[in-house]
DNA sequence: AAGGTTCGCAACCGCAAAAGC
DNA sequence: AGCTTTTGCGGTTGCGAACCT
């Protein structure tokens, strides 16, 4: 017992690899590639299975690895991108280069998730611990009457918000935030390339670089649909509907109001600042990484239209 | 110094989806 | 269409190193 499912049939070396089996697969990969890794193996003379090469291929010997410990950047990316797609290693890793799934979730089962416990959050949530009846609340109302929804269907006009982690009085939340599943991402730029004086601390500025962060974050999600709508994430297909977000019931994010903002922020900052100013004890730095979308279909009227078709399910 | 405990990480396992036939 | 094989993923385990008593 206990053998591979995949290989019961031949006798493999199993546990650490030798530098010599290392080699083996370098070399074997480098020269041919590897068109089927069930006959890697055999190919390269090695006694593992197929499985097993694969996964020290990719988590250890592919030559574009970046190894050593994750910087300080990369863990922000982990926490901000764990927010939004919960144990979804593999997703995870894409925001990464060099950094494998295994990678990161060790480095979240190790350091990470401890790192949030001991700062009051739940590494699931990412909710203040304390704060978890709330949750359960807001869950609950969203279970609530969706008949409702459908007659308050855009995602602006929700106000039955509360934000977590804010000591901000509740009517700047219900004047400038509605919520959104959390899967409904946007993205944002961040306020560098603008004076950011002009905004709060860690208010997302729409802008043209469809990344919330420099690097190789790229999301969003246009629903294809209004039933059964598969979301685009990353450029690829996300793997639920809208419905099944809504049954996952995980974690409500909070938006700016998208489209008065990119409006605002074209022609006025001034708005946006003033609607804000009483809130500068809010970390609009959570919102900046956990909101990411594609913005380029939302600066129009047309584009608002298109946002309010969704069957927001609040 | 020795034994016990904790930590970090590589590797394994089982499952599901995708691909192939 | 249905079965088999392959691939990819997330959860878990096992082991060596580091740390503690």
């Amino acid at each position: 017992m206990g053998g591979h499912s995949c290989c019961s049939k031949q006798k493999v070396k199993r546990g650490l690899w030798s530098p010599e089996e290392d080699e083996k697969l370098i070399k074997h990969i480098t020269n041919h590639g590897h068109q089927s890794w069930s006959s890697v193996p055999r190919l390269a003379g090695l006694q593992r299975c197929g499985k097993s090469c694969r996964l020290r291929w990719v988590n250890y010997l592919r030559p574009d690895l970046k190894r050593g410990s994750f910087s300080a950047e990369e863990e922000q990316i982990i926490i901000d991108v764990h927010r939004i797609l919960g144990n979804r290693w593999a997703q995870i890793a894409k925001h990464l280069p060099g950094r494998t799934d295994n990678e990161v979730k060790n480095f979240w089962n190790s350091c990470v998730k401890k790192k949030l416990i001991s700062n009051g959050l739940d590494p699931k949530t990412h909710n203040l611990i304390s704060n978890s009846h709330n949750n359960q609340r807001t869950s609950n109302i969203n279970k609530a009457a969706p008949e409702n929804k459908k007659s308050n269907n855009s995602i602006f006009n929700n106000l039955d918000f509360q934000p977590e982690n804010s000591n901000a009085p509740l009517e700047i939340f219900n004047k400038n935030f509605a919520k959104l599943p959390a899967s409904c991402t946007t993205t944002f730029s961040t306020s560098g390339s603008h004076d950011s004086t002009n905004f709060p601390n860690g208010l997302l500025m729409i802008e043209d670089t469809p990344n919330v962060y420099s690097s190789s974050t790229s999301t969003i999600l246009n629903p294809a649909s209004l039933e059964n709508c598969m979301w685009d994430f990353s450029g690829e297909p996300f793997e639920g509907t809208m419905h099944e977000f809504q049954q996952k019931e995980q974690e409500i994010t909070c938006a700016t109001r998208i489209i008065d903002r990119v409006n605002e922020a074209k022609g006025c900052p001034e708005t946006i600042n003033s609607s804000f100013d009483q809130s500068s004890s809010f970390d609009f730095g959570i919102l900046e990484s956990v909101l990411t979308s594609d913005l380029s279909c939302c600066d129009d009227q047309s584009s608002m239209d298109y946002y309010d078709q969704f069957p927001w399910n609040f």
